[in-house]
DNA sequence: TAATGTTTTGTTATATTATAACAATGTGTA
DNA sequence: TACACATTGTTATAATATAACAAAACATTA
């Protein structure tokens, strides 16, 4: 048997649920809200993260311990991702430059290690928090 | 009083241990290797982390909840990392480059947010594990 | 279509990471 | 010395994540 191309039905379960969310949501706050849909146990919901991590439907913000969508239709892989953090009312907004990812996509230091992935999470204070 | 402005023993102890390690070190083992030192419980070792990454003496590994000691002796508070770090032996070692930090600092999206902050994780082979 | 091998699932238990709460102690300043 | 408040020690517990293994689902091919 070949590995799954297409979404089980607790992947569908759990990616539902995020894609409705707009903001990340923690691993057992999904688990307490898709119980009702019949995952019972914390397994099933990391799980269910795990996978929809590496084809790159969402994405950990690692800081946060949370997951949230992937807001680029095209993306195939969380190989390269950028987000910005309020530090004020924790909104996270995943950041869609080219020229940013162009420029970290072919950052070289001179350790002799090539990058095959990254992750930059900006940290701040939104424009909405800001005029309160 | 005013706030600490130097280090407590706590905060010292757990220091020396981080800085002798050339790997990032978990906080369960950083408290097991400094039982011997009077180091009892696991928030005495989250306080002194905590402060320590305030002064930017060490930093934390997000992508792997583990702390490294902070690799420039100029720096003064952890508000622009940048790592790179092997995924197959964990190697990490902290990233400094002008060009890269100041392309950050700088950096602007669209959302009219201010960024104060950043973490970057690079990830990938190291030229040793690539040789192997 | 039955046998096979592998992926995926469900389940229980447990490991790992991190914080809450609060009394006690230490320390600078008035 | 008295105070205000920072820091500490301590116990308990919350939050995050994985191990282990049997059962079920499914693709392949014989």
């Amino acid at each position: 048997m070949q590995k799954q191309t297409f979404l089980t039905k607790n992947q569908q379960i759990v990616l539902n649920l995020v894609e409705k969310s707009s903001q990340p949501l923690k691993a057992y706050s999904i688990l307490f809200n898709v119980q009702k849909k019949g995952i019972k146990a914390p397994l099933q919901v990391y799980r269910a993260l795990d996978r929809l991590v590496e084809i790159g439907k969402i994405h950990k913000i690692e800081s946060r311990n949370a997951f949230i969508a992937c807001q680029d239709s095209s993306c195939q892989i969380s190989k390269a991702t950028a987000f910005s953090i309020c530090e004020s009312c924790e909104k996270v907004t995943e950041i869609n430059n080219s020229k940013l990812s162009k420029y970290l996509k072919n950052f070289k230091d001179n350790s002799g290690m090539k990058y095959s992935k990254y992750n930059l999470e900006f940290f701040g204070v939104c424009k909405k928090c800001k005029n309160k």
